[in-house]
DNA sequence: AAAATAATTCAATTTTGATTTACTTGAGGG
DNA sequence: CCCTCAAGTAAATCAAAATTGAATTATTTT
């Protein structure tokens, strides 16, 4: 039901912050569920709880709109990943608890999937122009080039191992089956959703993160 | 009225098997470049070099002529898998070339990787009425699950690995930069599509594979 | 408390793109 | 040769969706 279901709902209080904050997620969620091109203004607006004509007030137009929302999932997710501190984890608990949080972070955000689905879709259009979003990159890029060089110093990790390269990595094996739910699930006749064997899936990708650093484990 | 014979009147010769194989064609670039909702049916035909009109003479409408193109991606790669040949290779080489295939596979053929793209965007919605396409691709994992098992008696695989879950490994590693390219490009500042990255990209794929299916090199 | 400004609504308008109608033309069988 | 049918074309239709105009209220300012 609506928030004041009586006949006197009409008297929606006047709050920019937020209806501009419900838009948002209104946004969020209709991008990430349709991609840009099968997104709707109209319903964006309906589940946002506002008038279609509130979205040109606030963000020009459906572009800027995307644009908005895609700009939001990446600083969430580099917002997290701030908050990892791998500086303080001996270097094999560091990669591990970056692949577990990634790994479940694409599992709980699934926007995060699909909004960068559907910007790759579109080429990069919207990306490109947001030289913020590389800013905010950086620094994640230099803490796993620092944790690998401590690895290999202590002897643990193999040698030859490119920061990007393992990021990457990383990220391919914690996404892609989510991205691709739905025609591995068709392809192979499993349920990929299932939490069971999410769990495997989680237990795989670790393990072969950890094979892929650190040294042959009959090794000294 | 509408008799074009001014100028050069267009002696479109018939021949409608050739029509339908340039309707095809041109509406997989498209659905490749575009996706499902960003495709245009009239740039289809134009680059059919035939009339819209003809698109509806032969496939009835934008969704069954899509249909018609996702059918064809994965006859395509399953033709090409089934070439392969897995059994008569030791399991080693057998992984290898799996791995190596499936990699540049993804990179030459980039219809593949973009329609399904667009299929899970859209959630499934056409590959879920298409039983064949598992059909087509049970007898892959047979061969896969053949092969662990003949490198774990040899002594030379660890045990434990699921076949579903290493193929989807292998494909999630060859895949991710190409479907992720251009946010990946624009996060990290490299350009994820050249070609000295991408022989990069191809060693450590093939290096991670190999770590985690064999044990460990100093072992025995 | 009136004026100014910003938020919000309702109802167009405009655009775009899939599909269809109505027609023309080529090719092959009788 | 002509008749028929499928192949092909041009242009209209129709619906969905984005965008906008103009009026209406709430909030803030003076």
């Amino acid at each position: 039901m609506k928030n004041t279901s009586a006949s006197t709902a009409r008297v929606r209080t006047r709050d920019p912050e937020r209806t501009k904050g419900q838009i948002l997620e209104a946004a969020l969620s209709e991008f990430a569920a349709n991609g840009y091109d099968g997104a709707r203004v109209h319903q964006i607006a309906k589940n946002a709880g506002c008038n279609a004509r509130l979205i040109y007030h606030y963000f020009d137009n459906k572009e800027r709109l995307y644009a908005a929302a895609l700009r939001k999932i990446y600083s969430d997710i580099r917002e997290r990943e701030a908050k990892l501190n791998l500086d303080s984890l001996p270097p094999e608990q560091a990669v591990m608890r970056l692949t577990e949080t990634t790994f479940d972070f694409f599992e709980n955000n699934t926007a995060f999937l699909s909004i960068t689905r559907s910007e790759n879709l579109l080429g990069g259009r919207f990306i490109s122009q947001m030289p913020e979003i590389q800013k905010m990159s950086a620094p994640l890029l230099d803490k796993i080039t620092d944790v690998l060089k401590r690895g290999r110093a202590e002897g643990v990790f193999r040698s030859g191992i490119d920061a990007l390269q393992l990021y990457i990595s990383i990220v391919a094996l914690s996404a892609h089956h989510i991205n691709a739910s739905h025609t591995l699930s068709a392809t192979f006749g499993r349920d990929i959703s299932s939490v069971t064997w999410r769990q495997e899936r989680r237990a795989h990708v670790v393990e072969m993160i950890q094979n892929a650093v650190t040294l042959g484990e009959s090794r000294d």
